[in-house]
DNA sequence: CAGACTGCGGTCTTTTTAGACCTCAAAGAT
DNA sequence: ATCTTTGAGGTCTAAAAAGACCGCAGTCTG
C-alpha cells in the first residue's frame, strides 16, 4: 500500500517530527513516555517507515506540546 | 484500538471533511474520482468510523484543493 | 414511470498499524 | 571497567485501514 510517491512524504514527515522532538530536547525514550507510543515505533515513525493514523499523529503533537498542524508544517509550496 | 475517546475526535474530523466537500460542492463520487478513495470509504471517514492515516489525509486535501492542515483545523487543540 | 445521482451501509481480502517486548552497539558519565 | 542512556532494529499478535465491489432507499428530472 506504501506507495513510492507516499514513501517521500513519509519521510518527509518522520524528519519533521524529529525536528521538533530534538528542539524539545526530548529523548525516544522520554517521548515514548509522554505520548503512550513505544519508543521504537517512534522511531519507525521518524524514519518514514510507518504511515501513521489520526489519532498517532495527535498523540505526537499532544506530547511535543504543539499543535497537529506543526508536524504537517513540513510542507513546501510548489 | 479505537478508544472511546478517540472515537470524538474521529468524528469531528469527518464532520469537518464534510463541511469543506460540500464548501466545494462535491458529491462523494466526485470526491472518490479526485482522491481515488472509494466513496463508501470516505463517507465511513466523514461518520467517523475510520481512522485515516497521514496518506489518506492528504490524499483527501489533495482532493479538496487545500492544505492538510485545514482538515486538522478544527476547533480541538487538545 | 424510467433513469440518474446521491448518501449510506454491508461484505470481503490483503496489507498495515498499533502495541508490547526484546536485543544490540555506541556514546556518556561515574 | 561498569552502568546508563540513547537510537535503532527485530519479532510477534490482534485490530484496523486500504481498497474494491455490491446493493438499497431517497431524491430529482425528464
Amino acid at each position: 500500500m506504501i506507495k513510492p510517491g507516499d514513501k517521500k512524504v513519509l519521510k518527509k514527515f518522520g524528519e519533521n517530527l524529529r525536528k521538533l522532538r530534538k528542539n524539545k530536547s526530548l529523548s525516544l525514550r522520554q517521548m515514548s513516555y509522554a505520548c503512550s507510543i513505544d519508543n521504537s515505533k517512534i522511531a519507525k515513525i521518524e524514519k518514514g517507515m510507518v504511515n501513521v493514523t489520526l489519532t498517532t499523529l495527535l498523540q505526537l503533537a499532544h506530547a511535543l506540546d504543539t499543535h497537529p498542524c506543526s508536524l504537517l508544517d513540513y510542507d513546501n509550496p510548489e
